[in-house]
RNA sequence: GGCCGAGUAGUUCAGUUGGUUAGAAUGCCAGCCUGUCACGCUGGAGGUCGAGGGUUCGAACCCCUUCUCGGUCGCCA
């Protein structure tokens, strides 16, 4: 079939804009053939745009046109003028925007043809994602996907009135930049002009913004992707967007408090929700030892308890050993649980927690009639009754107990909070608990390197009354850096930073970068503190995980237009892909193959 | 790299203890139909049961290998 040309015809209306006050009137909409319903002398079109759904109607007293609309078929691309017209009482369709009008067509022009789609545009499809990711384009046709974008797009414009209003200049920085030892893994690209050299693509704009405020240009801001080369997650993609800032002559509680007027504003205007500030701010040690976790989820209690005290000396040697070896004994209690939680889902549970590195999960569950534990044996009454006084456990509730090493104990803890809760349907959903964890330790040991290394990266400033250590116990130097956490997701964090090239350069000391090195990496960050560098910090968000938290998506795919699957490949293009061997040769690389 | 889950018609799924020609719904194609709106009615086409190998008289089903997708641990300053 040949397509017809719009040839200076214009579109009057989205679908939806068209309401009964128009009836009358002549309109011309444009958009895909939603369904075709032909009644055999008179057949409907629901014509769909980005705005949603109108009806046009052709009757046979237009021969000619009615022949053309038999003809058309879903996702058609079609024009058509009409006549605005009042649908009768018996046929108004309450479920559509604009189910009281339809459009008596005057002229259909089909603009194009389209092949049966492999699924159904509709909302809320549940066709497999592999599929609609490999035609993405037909998949955000769909009302849900564009709304997301729609979404998406606002919340980018509020994010820039917000920060424009105060202060901030929003400045690009460079995609191609200098590979950064520290941290995730880099995207390299290779220099054409400079064989054998690589470009990085950005991890963060980090030392680029720590300029600009250098530079001073006192509040900066930007929406910028950014990359990392490591393993993918629901809320993990390769490359990804951040809402970054970096604002001059300020302190930690400044970046917070202007923060969470930017949250509050932009949860306001998109879901209509006044959420309270300013947020609690946790130390990082207090959201490990209550949550098991530096993003705890606050919907919901199970908070975590220290038996340590209450089972030392107790002759059940898993815990002893752990207390021995400088771990601890800590616990959660799932209130009124005991009938819910039978010995099946115990058992699954303790195979979660052995993903977590835990070697057991030890329970009590309390019974009217006394406690059921296969570690009851190893306790008498008044042990018991300490272990119990000290989960404050009452009848009808469900301990469960991890013995090891700390690092263990809050990590299997936590995930198993989370777990239960989620199982059995513990946590509201309404909810939007924002909190700051606070206090982070600046370092944390590397057990596979041998070393320190940077908790959040090498820039952050630590606590001025924790300097002391940094020299002889870096482990316990606590940085300025905070997290922002919604509903247990790490929504955003930042820190205040170095802005002293000595103890810019002790730090790279501290986590075991020799001078030399540190100054090929970043020897013009370093040089550069010494032209006068106000004091600046500043964070930056995950904007993916801010808009699946504020819709409510389960992976950070649906807020993306075209994300990548789980081994990094797009499936739609076939990105990555092989190249001519005259692009390697210019580039002056080779292929090893390393297939075994 | 490890662990767990999924893969049957275009799509979403069912498929009993291993047993005749692998089904349903929907979509698609054709015919009928002037008020439908997930139109309806009638008929039709449509399958490498992800792939390869094995066990068996016989495999969608059992075993092994492998591929794809998802979740997760490691990893992610």
């Amino acid at each position: 079939m040949e397509f017809e040309k719009l040839s200076g015809l214009k579109r009057t209306h989205r679908c939806t804009q068209i309401t009964k006050a128009d009836v009358g009137s002549e309109v011309v909409v444009m958009g895909f053939a939603d369904s075709v319903r032909n009644l055999g002398g008179l057949i409907f079109i629901n014509v769909r745009d980005i705005s949603g759904v109108i009806q046009t109607v052709y009757s046979t007293d237009d021969a000619a046109m009615y022949e053309k609309a038999a003809k058309v078929r879903g996702e058609y691309v079609v024009a058509v003028v009409g006549t605005v017209a009042p649908r009768g009482e018996e046929v108004i369709n309450p479920n559509m925007k604009t189910g009281d009008i339809e459009i008596i067509a005057k002229e259909l022009r089909i603009l194009s043809t389209a092949k049966t789609p492999p699924f159904y545009i509709v909302e809320n499809s549940d066709v497999k994602e592999d599929l609609r990711l490999q035609y993405r384009f037909l998949d955000l046709r769909r009302p849900d996907m564009q709304r997301r974008l729609i979404l998406r797009s606002k919340v980018c414009k509020i994010v820039r009135d917000f920060y424009t209003e105060n202060g901030f200049t929003e400045i690009e920085t460079p995609i191609l930049i200098k590979s950064t030892p520290e941290g995730a893994r880099d995207y390299l690209v290779p220099s054409r002009v400079h064989n054998g050299s690589f470009y990085a693509l950005p991890q963060s704009p980090q030392i680029y913004k720590q300029l600009l405020m250098l530079a001073g240009m006192d509040r900066y801001f930007q929406i910028a992707k950014c990359f990392r080369d490591e393993d993918l997650r629901a809320d993990r993609q390769p490359e990804f967007t951040q809402i970054d800032l970096e604002m001059s002559f300020v302190c930690e509680d400044d970046v917070m408090t202007l923060n969470e007027a930017l949250l509050k504003r932009v949860f306001k205007e998109v879901k209509g929700i006044d959420i309270k500030t300013p947020f609690l701010r946790l130390p990082y040690s207090e959201a490990m030892d209550r949550f098991g976790s530096d993003k705890p989820d606050t919907r919901f209690g199970m908070e975590i308890c220290n038996l340590s005290d209450a089972v030392c000396g107790c002759g059940f040697g898993v815990f002893t050993n752990a207390l021995e070896a400088g771990g601890s004994v800590r616990a959660i209690n799932a209130k009124g649980m005991a009938d819910k939680i039978s010995r099946k889902n115990i058992d699954s549970l303790g195979e979660f927690v052995k993903t977590y590195k835990a070697k057991g999960l030890a329970w009590i569950k309390v019974n009217a009639d006394g406690v059921q534990s296969p570690i009851a044996k190893f306790f008498d009454d008044e042990a018991m009754k300490k272990i119990l006084d000290c989960a404050n456990a009452e009848v009808g509730d469900v301990i469960f107990i991890v013995a090891d090493k700390d690092s263990v104990v809050f990590a299997s803890l936590g995930a198993l909070r989370i777990e239960i809760a989620e199982r059995y349907d513990m946590i509201d959903k309404s909810k939007f608990n924002f909190l700051w964890v606070t206090d982070f330790p600046l370092l944390e040991y590397s057990e596979d390197e041998n070393r320190f290394v940077a908790m959040h990266h090498p820039f952050t400033a630590p606590k001025d009354e924790d300097l002391q250590y940094l020299d002889t116990d870096p482990g316990r130097v606590r940085a300025k850096a905070y997290d922002v956490v919604l509903n247990g997701v790490e929504l955003g964090g930042g820190s205040m930073r170095i802005y002293n090239s000595e103890l810019q350069e002790k730090m790279f000391e501290v986590i075991g970068l020799t001078k030399e090195e540190a100054d090929k990496r970043f020897g013009f960050l370093i040089h550069a503190f010494e032209y006068g560098t106000p004091p600046h910090g500043g964070m930056a968000y995950g904007l993916d995980r801010m808009l699946m938290l504020i819709d409510g998506c389960d992976s950070i795919r649906d807020v993306i237009a075209f994300p990548k699957v789980q081994n990094a490949s797009e499936l739609m293009s076939g990105a990555p892909d092989t190249v001519d061997e005259k692009q390697l040769e210019e580039l002056g690389i080779s292929i090893i193959n390393n297939e075994d």
